[in-house]
DNA sequence: AGCGTGACAAGGT
DNA sequence: GACCTTGCCACGC
């Protein structure tokens, strides 16, 4: 197996896109930070990269700073995401998506489910 | 121990 | 936005 610090610092990761809301996006860059390990965005890539796929991980929520899907169009792994992100609602704008309008942000996770403790239904 | 590669990003133009 | 440069670093060879 891989050396244990690696492990822990992509348990962490797995940890923080699992947070990512359905419906939603993040960026990699956005993940490394709420994960503590800013700049590390292709760190972040390289975790999904070798995601398991019995790991509950929604990696398709994670985009590139731009709004784009990381994979070459026509892959069967862009298909992939887009399809599973389309399943969720969200919209693409040709090949992108309005991070404004679908990424996530603590802020706005506030401003429709309230404070945490404060998320019943 | 280098060196190229890559599900990336920030900063400047 | 686009494009380019620089930073980043795990991994495979």
């Amino acid at each position: 197996m891989s050396p244990m610090g690696t492990d822990e610092t992509y348990r962490r990761i797995y940890a923080t896109v699992r947070a990512i809301p359905r419906g939603r996006v993040a960026t990699y860059g956005q993940i490394a930070d709420l994960a503590g390990m800013p700049r590390r965005a292709r760190l972040v890539g390289r975790a999904l990269q070798v995601l398991e796929d019995d790991q509950p991980v929604p990696w398709h929520r994670v985009l590139r700073a731009g709004g784009r899907i990381a994979f070459t169009r026509g892959t069967s792994q862009y298909r992939e995401q887009r399809a599973r992100l389309s399943e969720e609602g969200v919209v693409f704008d040709g090949d992108r998506i309005d991070l404004a309008r679908y990424g996530w942000s603590d802020a706005l996770d506030r401003i429709l489910w309230g404070p945490p403790g404060e998320r019943e239904r």
